[in-house]
RNA sequence: GAUUCAUUUCCCUCAG
């Protein structure tokens, strides 16, 4: 994407200055084309002439860092420091920034002193890097101690720090302490921001604190006029989730359609399997529905649990029609969609069908799975059709399906249960001899 | 035109 522009620039005769070079560097690194842009570095003083300066050189660290190559990213460093070309406050950060990123904290805090002792000057980036580091551990102490030493050190902390501390207490699930300092930011005439939003919100609802996040969604419009995102959605309808409280899950949803903000397919999607494992397919179906008008794009997943809500209450043949019918608009059924439909056969007794429909399938070039077969011969055994339980046995094992410890249990369990004492002995020991633990 | 905080990996569908 970004090496084309570079060519078409020099095609119509425009002499990128060391400034363009750097903004196509970036986007290099952006792209996850580290090396396309170390050989633009390369190429701009030995083709252009152009001398790389601080910015170059540290976006060019930067990249490095994002890629986890610290060791080349302290090569360059160097090389730019022979180069003449002194690193600035920034080159540091980075650098600190790295060893962090590394899980490197004491060569990072080696690194500063290091730094300082050649005339360097820290600034708050500099210190929040190795703080946020520490925390990152759970190395609470010493990300207070140096917190500590920053402020007596001259420097104030910033909505940054803020931001920082709060995610570290949350991580460390201190959610007490965590939603203080927001109190105290606030106290200190500190601004909050989405992100310290984000964080604390989240962080309340992966502890089951839902009045209080729910309390915060409120204030961070009423109080600093900040608009909530897909995070904070997404967090707070999978907490009150956790508590079964749908109805509140529901509102928020309405709430969120408002905001223009949708939350992923994998939050929804749960809704509607909550609704399909309380029996209540109709809701979900038609929850669906609405939904699709307002901008959602059903997946696979989607829909295999819509069909398998019809198949759990027996309704088989609205999941198949289900199934027809979506499959006209694009929608490719894969593995579990067919299970779920050969399983829905099954128990409701309609094994023949349930063969059939794996035929058909296997006809069709689709590769069934071990779950596939599992699912017919649990059905097969219910209804004590042992003979062609123990004929999918053995085709699994032509159609690349290895059996496990689910396909056995299953076999055993029905033998043992008609009093087959011989063939359960031989099925432990074909089983011992596949290498599977008998449980 | 370059650096630190939330947002990629807690969690969605099928057999047992």
């Amino acid at each position: 994407m970004v090496e084309p522009l570079y060519y078409q620039m020099r095609s119509v005769g425009v002499k990128p200055d060391v400034k363009t070079f750097t903004i196509l560097i970036k986007a290099l690194c952006k792209d996850n084309e580290i090396d396309s842009a170390l050989g633009l570095l390369k190429q701009m003083s030995s083709v252009h002439g152009l001398v790389p300066n601080q910015v170059t050189y540290t976006t060019v660290i930067h990249g490095l860092i994002e890629e986890d190559r610290m060791e080349d990213a302290l090569n360059l460093w160097k090389l730019m420091e022979s180069n003449g070309c002194i690193p600035s406050t920034n080159t540091y950060n980075v650098l600190v920034h790295g060893y962090c990123q590394q899980g490197r904290l004491d060569e990072a805090v080696m690194f500063l002193e290091e730094i300082c002792g050649s005339g360097f000057c820290p600034d708050t980036v500099t210190f929040n890097t190795i703080v946020n580091g520490f925390f990152k551990q759970g190395r609470l102490e010493e990300a207070a101690k140096l917190l500590e030493e920053m402020c007596v050190s001259g420097f104030y902390p910033d909505t940054v720090n803020f931001n920082t501390i709060i995610n570290g207490f949350c991580k460390a699930k201190e959610m007490g302490i965590a939603a203080d300092m927001l109190y105290k930011m606030v106290e200190g005439g500190f601004k909050p921001n989405i992100a310290t939003y984000t964080t604390l919100i989240s962080g309340l609802c992966r502890s089951n604190q839902m009045g209080p996040a729910l309390r915060l969604l409120k204030q961070m419009s009423s109080d600093h006029g900040l608009v909530s995102n897909k995070e904070i959605y997404t967090n707070l309808i999978g907490g009150v989730f956790k508590q079964d409280r749908v109805e509140q899950s529901l509102e928020l949803w309405k709430e969120i359609d408002s905001n223009g903000c949708i939350p992923g397919n994998l939050t929804y999607n749960r809704l509607l399997h909550w609704f399909c494992r309380h029996g209540r397919v109709e809701e979900a179906a038609r929850l669906l529905e609405e939904m699709s008008g307002v901008g959602f794009c059903p997946d696979t997943v989607t829909f295999n649990i819509i069909i398998n809500g019809f198949c759990k209450k027996g309704r088989v043949s609205e999941a198949t029609r289900l199934l027809k019918e979506i499959s006209g608009t694009g929608f490719c059924p894969d593995t579990v969609t067919i299970n779920t439909i050969i399983n829905g056969f099954c128990k409701a007794g309609e094994t023949g069908k349930a063969v059939d429909l794996l035929e058909k399938i296997v006809e069709e070039g689709f590769k069934p799975n071990v779950v596939t077969y599992n699912t017919l011969i649990s059905g097969l055994c219910k209804r004590r059709k042992y003979q062609e339980a123990r004929r999918l046995l053995d085709e699994m094992v032509v159609r690349d399906c290895v059996p496990n410890i689910v396909t056995y249990n299953t076999m055993i369990h029905a033998m043992s249960k008609e009093g087959k004492m011989e063939e359960v002995i031989e099925l432990l020991s074909e089983l011992t001899k596949k290498g599977l633990e008998p449980n």
